[in-house]
DNA sequence: ACTGCAATTACGTGTTTTACGTAAGGAGGG
DNA sequence: CCCTCCTTACGTAAAACACGTAATTGCAGT
C-alpha cells in the first residue's frame, strides 16, 4: 500500500489527479489539497510516501514549497507534474529535492510507474525530461573534453613543480626549501610562467591551474 | 539513402548485423568490414554517413580507433553496439567522439532507430544507457548542491563585492577607486574575508570563490 | 533606550610577493 | 658552434599581505 498526497492549487486538476490514481488498490490517496499552508500543516500530522505537486508555475515559492517540505518530511518522496519542462525549471526541481519529474508527454501509465519508482527509492524523469537532462549532460562532457586540450606542456616540469605548491597554498619561502634554492628563484619561475601564458595575474594563474588540473579545488 | 559502414572482427555477429539493416529501402550497406586496418584504409576512399562499430572490449586499442575516425571522417557518425555497458565505458566512447551507444537490451528497431538519429546529426543511446548516464548526472547534480551548502551568506555584501573584483584581477587600487575607499580598506576587507573564512592563503580564497560561484573560472 | 555585535572605514608597521630588468651556466637541437 | 630554453639568481621599486588597532555606523535583542 501506497500513501499519496496530491497538491494542486486547482481543484478541478486536483479532482482529475485523484481520478487517475483511484481504483488501484495499491494506492491510497490520503490527502488532496489545494491550499499551500495547509498541505504544510497536514504533512506536519500524516505521513505519505508519495507527494505529486502539480506546479503550474515554478516560481521561487514553489522551489521553496520543495525544499521545505524535504526537510519537514525527509522520508516523503516529491514528484513533479508540471507542463513547463524547460531545462532550467527542471534542473531547478531537482536541486530543490524532487524526486521525479513528469512533463507534459507523460500518461496516466507514466504516473502510476513514477509512483511506484519514487517508492521504490529511485528516480523518475519522464521522456521529454530525460532527453534534456541526457543532453545536457553530454555536452558538459564534450565541453569538459575541449576545455581540457591546454598547453600545460609549455611548462617546463620545473615551472609545473612551482605551480602546483603555490597553488596548494605554500609560500616562497616554503618553496624554496623544499627544492633548496633561492626565494627569487621561486620568484623568476613564477614570472616564467606569469609570462609564457600570457596572465596578468597571480589570480588568473590559480585559475589556469585549476583549468588544467595542476592544482586541485 | 544512408550510406553504412559496419565493423565487427568477428565475421558471424558482421553477418549478422548487415542481415538486420538489409531490407530497409533507406539504407545501404556500402562496406562490412572485419579488419581494423581495413576499415581505416577504406573509410579515407568511400563516404559514408554512419559507422556501427560493435566493441567486444573497451580497450584504449578501439578507443584510439574511434578518435582517429574522428579525425579522419569528421563527418561520419559513430554509432557503438556493445554488450558492456558499464557506465566508465560508455562515458569513454563518447568522450573518444561516439554519436551513439546500443547496449545489450536493444533491439533491430533500436538500431535503425539509431541509424536514422544519427543521420540526422543527434545522439541516440539506448534505454539501459540513457539509464545510467541520467543517474550519473543527477548524482553530478545533488553533489553540486551538497558541496555548494557553503558560508557564502556569512560574508557581508561589501566583502563579496572586494572579492568578486579581486577574483577578477582586478588590483586593490583599482577596486578601492571603483568603491571610493582607500586602498587600505580594500586591503582590511580581504583580511577580514580571510579571518572569517578561516583561509591561509589568496589562493585559497580564489579557490574560496570559484567554488561559491562568486567568481568564474 | 541601552547594549552588543558586526560591518565599514582606515592607518601603522613590518614582511612577503610581484613587476620588470638583467644575467650566468648548462642542456640540447640544428 | 650557435641558438634557444631551462634553471638559477639578483637589484630595485611597487604592490600586496599579516596583524593589530580603532572610530563610526547600523541593526538586533533586552
Amino acid at each position: 500500500m501506497i500513501d499519496i498526497a496530491i497538491f494542486d492549487e486547482h481543484k478541478l486538476v486536483l479532482d482529475g489527479l485523484s481520478g487517475l490514481l483511484s481504483g488501484i488498490s495499491d494506492f491510497r490517496v490520503v490527502l488532496a489539497c489545494d491550499d499551500r499552508n495547509m498541505l504544510a500543516d497536514k504533512l506536519k500530522v500524516i505521513q505519505v510516501h508519495v507527494l505529486i505537486l502539480n506546479m503550474h508555475d515554478i516560481s521561487v515559492r514553489n522551489l521553496n514549497l520543495i525544499i521545505q517540505l524535504n526537510i519537514s518530511n525527509p522520508k516523503m518522496k516529491i514528484l513533479i507534474v508540471s507542463v513547463i519542462d524547460s531545462e532550467d525549471i527542471v534542473l531547478k526541481t531537482i536541486k530543490a529535492g524532487a524526486k521525479g519529474f513528469l512533463g507534459k508527454d507523460s500518461d496516466r501509465n507514466d504516473l502510476l510507474e513514477a509512483v511506484y519508482t519514487l517508492r521504490n527509492g529511485h528516480d523518475y524523469y519522464s521522456k521529454s525530461i530525460t532527453h534534456i537532462l541526457l543532453n545536457r549532460y553530454i555536452s558538459n562532457l564534450k565541453a569538459d573534453e575541449l576545455s581540457q586540450n591546454t598547453d600545460i606542456g609549455n611548462l617546463s616540469t620545473r615551472q609545473i613543480e612551482i605551480l602546483k605548491l603555490w597553488g596548494e597554498s605554500y609560500t616562497n619561502q616554503e618553496i624554496a626549501d623544499r627544492f633548496f634554492i633561492s626565494v627569487r628563484t621561486v620568484e623568476s619561475h613564477k614570472n616564467h610562467i606569469m609570462q609564457k601564458l600570457n596572465l596578468k595575474s597571480t589570480v588568473d594563474m590559480v585559475k589556469y591551474a585549476i583549468k588544467n588540473n595542476i592544482i586541485e579545488i
